[in-house]
DNA sequence: CTGATTTCAGGTAAACTGACATAA
DNA sequence: CTTATGTCAGTTTACCTGAAATCA
């Protein structure tokens, strides 16, 4: 048979686009974080649910949502999942029985430990190619540009 | 009532972590690029694909996603939404019968324009608060990460 | 009353998996 | 036989909408 398209992938137009190498690299880097988590049985939510408690301190799910950038309605299901693992406990709040008050257990702030080891091996695999330079450069430009677009939609 | 957290959104930790603004801000990419070919009566696939074709010329459904980028069973779907818009034509190969070639239109190539239009604005906006060259540092950073990865998935 | 909180039911785009019939 | 192609059905993740019940 004959193998009219020797190039394995991407017409050489897309590779100008700079939203086209954002979101191809994120996808990149979402499969990286995908399964970096899940060999310690957590996914991307957990994560920053963990590490919003731990940095907060008990919170209620609005809050966590809020800080975590998460919409209150996954919020709902991470939160099951969490406390089906034993990670945080969810009890009502007596100050505002409209509350549930969200906290992270011993076993939580293990499991965080385990989440933050992964991340930093897949932040090493992810930027591979860069210099610890070109890394900061990196970080740098992407903190702008998210502060830039977190300021016109949902500031 | 007391709002315990003024801080609109996101732990201090996220910041940190590059995977993370990676995808937020591609999450923002992805919303500017949705919002403006959504203009245009299009989604991102559709660009895709039209500038693979317009770049190729007539090509099989195979081809157009292995340059495009594209899963085949999403293409399908593509293809029948740019053929229903009169923008793509799709005819049995002769040569091979398992085949389809698929032809861009006079009308395909005149909402390509529009599409690459778009796109530029899009840029824009995604790179508003960056410099001319802190553009090209930005593209070229994404470049490398890009290559590095798809030689490690799909090469 | 308004407004905040939690929950549930659903919808999206993009990437992906598996299966199948057809034909090279 | 294996391999390539096109099609269909379905899943996953992250993000998002809307509605409802509860309560401040």
């Amino acid at each position: 048979m004959q193998t009219p398209d020797a190039a394995p992938v991407s017409s050489s137009r897309m590779w100008e686009i700079p939203s086209w190498l954002l979101t191809q690299t994120a996808t990149h880097a979402g499969r990286l974080v995908s399964e970096g988590l899940a060999a310690v049985d957590a996914r991307g939510y957990h994560f920053r649910v963990l590490t919003t408690l731990d940095e907060l301190g008990p919170a209620s799910q609005a809050t966590l949502g809020r800080r975590g950038g998460i919409h209150l309605s996954d919020l709902v299901a991470t939160i099951n999942e969490l406390a089906d693992r034993g990670y945080v406990e969810r009890s009502p709040d007596p100050e505002d029985r409209r509350r549930n008050v969200v906290t992270i257990t011993a076993a939580g702030r293990r499991q965080l430990r385990r989440l933050e080891k992964q991340l930093v091996q897949i932040q090493d695999e992810l930027l591979a190619p860069l210099s610890p330079e070109e890394r900061d450069e990196f970080a740098g430009l992407l903190t702008r540009l998210l502060r830039h677009h977190m300021r016109r939609v949902q500031g």
